[in-house]
Order: structure tokens, then sequence, then C-alpha cells
DNA sequence: AGCATGTTGAA
DNA sequence: TCAACATGC
């Protein structure tokens, strides 16, 4: 009677009801997978399973897990490790640890989605799976307007789901009756190479060797870390308001961002802390925004195919951006000659995070003024980012690119300097991160008037793309 | 979740 | 001369 918990992106133990459901529901030994999966192409170019990992993302899959194993030993559950298809690893763990149950926490993307849906019809023959909430407020087949169409526009989604009731967190499991119960299967798959030891599945190659120390320095991964910073909320969440926009300010912003990206928290803990903390209401609202803005993502992504690398607007099909791999890489190396953008990206590469603020900056310098593809700026973002969401990263450069659905009327060209001497004033960020004696350009690599010029220019023809596409031309 | 430009009115 | 404000993109 063993029972098997697929764990993907919620490395935690309180508030799972996955977890819960597994420990509750068996009678005999529980086995806990992690998988560090690939992604197929189908013949039809539908992608099946998630992104792959980044590799900052990666480095703190690799210690976050380091942390959790020991707690689910605690627990008498055993985490197991495996690399490559979900689907043919899913068929042979199933087939030799032959559980009654198969529990996991939903993924929300069309691709994962499509891939866990197969894998859930494969086994139906052979096991009971059940998926179960755990990554998002709400599910996002759930969350209508009164027209019946999923909510397209933030404001109204927001009130939706702040709405909902906020059903009690729940408390990490019991242990379980049999911890040794399925050692002999394990013992079978390692043999037979399925399983593997964490530090064999891959999630620390490719990155680069310094990495390691310096994103340790700046970060502790794991469920508890993440449970500490949540219960100092009434330390950090006062004044947030007012300080988010301010880099430079070490404790302006939470910095939660990676705790739920690897579901070291629950998005539904990080709001019940919110709505009980000290702090003010208008701290409390501004802060709970933004994790209503990672529902927002979540859902557009789980509705919408192809948001990763599409325009969500196709008129921005014909945006003309020039690749330049020199300015590409003067924007990755933090050497644009432009303050607060070289800042962010040296805070990014030396700490695996940038504060929102600079996000938006460097995005719209590379964008825009650069006239890079902002698939190529998302996809460094994502190799970068210790927090890199396949929601709110893509999402968040198209709203930058202007590609996004609800984009403003206007076409938004950010100024770095005036945003540098606006929410970095004393530079104080800019001094922090770009480090002493590195060699810039004195004249910034690209004109801040000239190539905003150009850039509006550009926009001219996704102008006109749509005004084509509205007016279609009668045969 | 913006910028540039122009106008106004007080110093 | 330079803020604060208003407006169009």
């Amino acid at each position: 009677m063993t029972t098997l918990i697929w764990l993907r992106d919620d490395l935690r133990l309180a508030d799972h009801p996955a977890l819960t459901a597994a420990c509750t529901g068996a009678h005999g030994p529980v086995v806990a997978l992690w998988i560090h999966e690939t992604r197929r192409t189908d013949e039809d170019n539908n992608r099946h399973g998630p992104r792959p990992l980044g590799a900052a993302t990666r480095w703190w899959y690799h210690r976050s897990l380091q942390q959790l194993a020991p707690r689910l030993a605690d627990l008498g559950i055993p985490l197991i490790f495996a690399r490559g298809d979900a689907a043919r690893i899913m068929r042979r763990v199933v087939d030799t640890l032959q559980p009654t149950f198969v529990h996991w926490t939903r993924r929300y993307a069309p691709a994962a989605c499509r891939l866990d849906a197969a894998i859930k019809q494969e086994l139906k023959s052979r096991t009971e799976v059940h998926s179960h909430p755990g990554s998002l407020l709400a599910e996002p087949w759930l969350m209508r307007t009164a027209s019946g169409s999923h909510y397209q526009v933030f404001t109204p989604f927001s009130h939706a789901v702040a709405d909902l009731p906020l059903t009690p967190l729940l408390p990490e499991p019991s242990p379980v009756d049999e911890p040794d119960g399925a050692a002999t299967d394990l013992a079978t798959l390692r043999e037979d190479g399925v399983l593997h030891n964490l530090e064999d599945i891959g999630l620390l190659d490719d990155g680069p060797d310094w990495w390691e120390d310096t994103l340790a320095q700046h970060w502790e991964p794991g469920e508890l870390a993440a449970r500490q910073q949540l219960d100092a909320i009434d330390g950090w969440l006062p004044g947030y308001a007012k300080r988010r926009d301010l880099p430079g300010e070490e404790t302006s912003t939470s910095r939660i961002s990676p705790r739920l990206r690897c579901g070291e928290l629950s998005p539904r803990q990080a709001l019940a802390a919110a709505r009980s903390s000290t702090a003010a209401g208008e701290d409390i609202a501004a802060w709970t925004r933004q994790l209503y803005w990672r529902e927002f993502c979540w859902h557009l992504l789980h509705h919408r195919e192809h948001l990763e690398d599409t325009p969500m607007r196709p008129a921005f099909e014909e945006f003309p951006y020039h690749p330049d791999d020199h300015l590409v890489r003067a924007w990755r190396q933090g050497r644009t000659g432009i303050d607060l953008v070289d800042g962010g990206m040296w805070q990014l590469w030396q700490t695996g995070w940038m504060h929102n603020r600079v996000r938006m900056v460097a995005a719209s310098l590379f964008t825009k003024n650069m006239l890079q593809p902002w698939q190529d700026g998302e996809q460094w973002f994502w190799e970068t980012l210790v927090d890199a969401d396949e929601a709110n990263n893509p999402i968040s450069w198209q709203w930058v690119a202007g590609s996004g659905a609800d984009a403003a009327p206007y076409f938004r060209i950010f100024n770095p300097e005036l945003q540098r001497t606006r929410f970095d004033p004393h530079s104080s960020y800019v001094k922090r991160w770009i480090p002493e004696g590195l060699a810039r350009p004195v004249v910034p690599v690209v004109d801040l008037a000239e190539s905003r010029r150009e850039a509006l220019a550009a926009y001219e023809q996704v102008r006109a793309a749509s005004a084509a596409h509205a007016r279609p031309q009668r045969g």
C-alpha cells in the first residue's frame, strides 16, 4: 500500500494539500520523488512539460532540495531523485513501487498541463492519481468574469481574487507509519539507473563555477529560512508602500519571490501573513498587490499558449528589432555606461536577483533603446534569476516591451538617467553593485535621446500593422 | 508601472 | 528662473 508524491514546484511541508493528502490517506510507506525534467516537443511542435530550469534557479532548487530531504525523512518519507523525461520516469517508478495512490500539486503552464494530463491518463489503469491545488490562490478555470471569459485586465482580477475566502492554512503533516517500507523497491530503481543522488541529476551543471559561492552569500534556500523571512513580516512590511521603489534600500522589498518560485512558501501563506501583520493598510495593500500580479500572470499563462516567446499583441511581430551581439554583450555584462542599468545587471550577476524597478528599466533599455528582441533579454533573466518564473518573467518582459495585451495607449520608454535620480538619488544602489574599477564606457553604448526617437519610429510599424489588422482590405 | 514639452505663476 | 501642473504620445 505504497503512496507516491511527485514534488515539483512545491518544496515545503506546510500548507501543502498534496503532501497532506499523501500522508493522511497512507496505509503504508510514502515516497517523495523529484525529477530534473527535460522538455519534449512533439511532431505538431507542441511542447510537453515545464520550461527547463535556468542556471540560477537550478542552483536554488539544488539547495532547497538539500534542505527538504532531511525534513521529509523526519516524517518517514524518503526523497528520491531522477533526471530526464518525466513520463518515462513516472512509468518506471510506478511499475516498480506499484503505489495505490499518486499525488501531486497541479502546474498551470499549458505545456506542463499537457504532460501531467498525459501521465495521469497513462497511469490511470495502474494507480489512483490525485492532483491538488497549492501553487496559486485560485484555480485559473474558476476565475471567470461576468461574461464567462477569463480575466484580461489586472484590476478587476485582483478585486475578484481579494474577495475569495482564504481557508485555514494546512499544518505540516504528521509522520507516516512505515518509513522503510519501500526500501527494496527503491534499491531496485537505483540499480536500474532510474534513480540517482541529488548531486547526480545535473542541477549544478553549466552554471558559472564561482556562482555556487556568491549566490550562497546572498541566499539561504529552504522552507525553514523562508518561513523565518515570512514570520519577520512586521519588520519589513511597514513602510513598504513608500519604499518599495527604492532599490538602494536593502529592506525595501520582501525578496520572497524565489520562495514562491519553488514553493518553499505557498501564496496562501504569504497572503495570510500580510493580512495578519501589524503593518499599515496601505503597506499590506501594496504588497498583496504584488502577490495578485503573480497570480494574474499565472492565470494568463494558463489560458494562453505560447506567451513565453510570442507577443500577446500580434502586431508586435512587425516591430523592427535589430539584433546586435555587441549591445547584448554590453547589457549582459553591465557595461552599457548607463549607471542604473549596469548596477542592476551586476546585482543580477552577483546575487541572482534584481530589484523590480531596475528590472523594468534594464528591460526597457534592452527592448527599446537598444532595439533587441524581448525574448533574448527574457532568456537571460530566465538563466540568471533565482526567481525566474514561467509566468512572471515573460509576461513582465512583454509588459515592458509593449507587446502585452493590456499595454498603455502610448509607447512607454523609461529614461534610465531620470529613473536613477528619482529612485536612487544618492546613487547608493549603483555604487553598491557596479564593481570598483570596472572598465565601462564613458559614453553610453546607446545615445538615450537618439535611440528614444528611433524606438518611437520603430513603434510606428506596430501601429501601422494593428491599424491594417483593425481595418482589413475588402477583397 | 512614463517622458517630453509647454504653460503658469510666484520669486 | 524654476517649481508645479497639464497634455499628447
